[in-house]
DNA sequence: CGCCACCACATTAAGAGCGC
DNA sequence: GCGCTCTTAATGTGGTGGCG
């Protein structure tokens, strides 16, 4: 009846208790016959705090001590409050509070996001962990498939509880490498961010554009002409294409070692191509080579649709014929 | 916007003391 | 030597604010 009337529920709680205190509360000549107010409490015996029953009393009484019922109620409980209050050897015989709460109370539901405030130490060093957290986001987010995480942000994966996750890893696009091998990330877009300067070499440029080329099997300079400017821009090509004027320019600056032609490469030229006569000269001696014109008569076997195809239709529109161009 | 540095503090490993 | 308890150092977690 004492431990009762001083909220005494373990047996460290006795620490906090005098002799004088027991003394004051009636117990002066109870005391007469012990050396001391320990020598009188009962010893916990050996292996007391082994068996599992002994282990979910104390937890129970702690619980309703702290007005805890459901597993989520448990998330602002810290270690220390535990151990503190006498479960310290409680705890020892697991690897963290999660894993005691999950074996001591296994009829509830236990779930690290909403039972602990932070997840055990070393937690996400198993990837399995980092690889639960990602889907469980993905379920939340909508992603079906590795190409839906391009609309994901670092920021977003960092407030929804992944920022210590992100921290083992050098970037989200590496982290997704890791958690999810399976998939061939080369594919898809990552949002990602470059230390200062990345862009400005040709070497990283050309990284992205490798990545573009291989998913829609570009293999020489006339497959380019599949793609359009936006399809380059928006499947991370951007910070390239804003380096450049145009995206052939660009494709003439990222890979030189191949022979370009835009009549060919694009479908069609670059803004105010044709206000460069020298574009225009270019174009010409083009049209003289790839259809054998070797003196003027020639040009009367060229018709409209040859010079259309060759793309020069923008540049038709200037001139009133080919007669005016050739003059000029 | 993507990421980093820093901070407060939570967790845990390790080990010593002690009694059995 | 084992189990319980306590201490301490080391390390991890998660949030904030800042940088380019």
């Amino acid at each position: 009846s004492f431990a009762r009337e001083n909220n005494i529920y373990t047996p460290s709680d006795w620490a906090k208790i005098t002799d004088k205190q027991v003394a004051e509360a009636g117990g002066e000549f109870l005391l007469l016959h012990y050396a001391s107010l320990a020598s009188a409490l009962p010893i916990i015996p050996r292996n007391y705090w082994s068996n599992v029953e002994n282990q979910r009393q104390f937890l129970d009484e702690f619980a309703r001590q702290h007005n805890l019922e459901s597993p989520t109620d448990w998330s602002n409980i810290t270690y220390r409050q535990i151990a503190d209050a006498g479960g310290a050897t409680i705890l020892q015989h697991y690897p963290s509070l999660f894993e005691a709460l999950k074996s001591i109370y296994p009829e509830h539901k236990w779930d690290i996001k909403t039972s602990r405030r932070i997840v055990p130490q070393n937690y996400w060093k198993d990837i399995r962990n980092q690889r639960r957290f990602f889907d469980e986001f993905a379920k939340q987010q909508n992603i079906t498939g590795p190409g839906d995480w391009s609309n994901i942000s670092y920021d977003q994966l960092a407030s929804a509880g992944g920022g210590s996750l992100l921290k083992l890893h050098s970037s989200l696009s590496s982290a997704l490498e890791a958690v999810y091998p399976e998939h061939d990330w080369n594919k898809y877009r990552v949002r990602t961010r470059h230390p200062a300067g990345y862009w400005e070499d040709v070497r990283n440029q050309r990284k992205v554009f490798d990545k573009i080329a291989e998913k829609h099997e570009i293999s020489c300079p006339t497959d380019w002409a599949k793609l359009s400017y936006n399809d380059v821009q928006s499947e991370g090509g951007w910070p390239v294409l804003s380096r450049y004027s145009s995206l052939y320019s660009a494709l003439e600056t990222i890979y030189p070692e191949y022979e370009w032609n835009f009549h060919t490469s694009r479908l069609r030229g670059p803004q105010n191509y044709w206000d460069c006569f020298d574009n225009v000269k270019k174009f010409v001696n083009h049209l003289t080579e790839t259809h054998c014109i070797k003196q003027d008569e020639d040009w009367y076997r060229l018709s409209l649709e040859q010079i259309h195809a060759a793309g020069g239709s923008a540049l038709m529109k200037r001139y009133s014929s080919l007669h005016e161009i050739l003059q000029a």
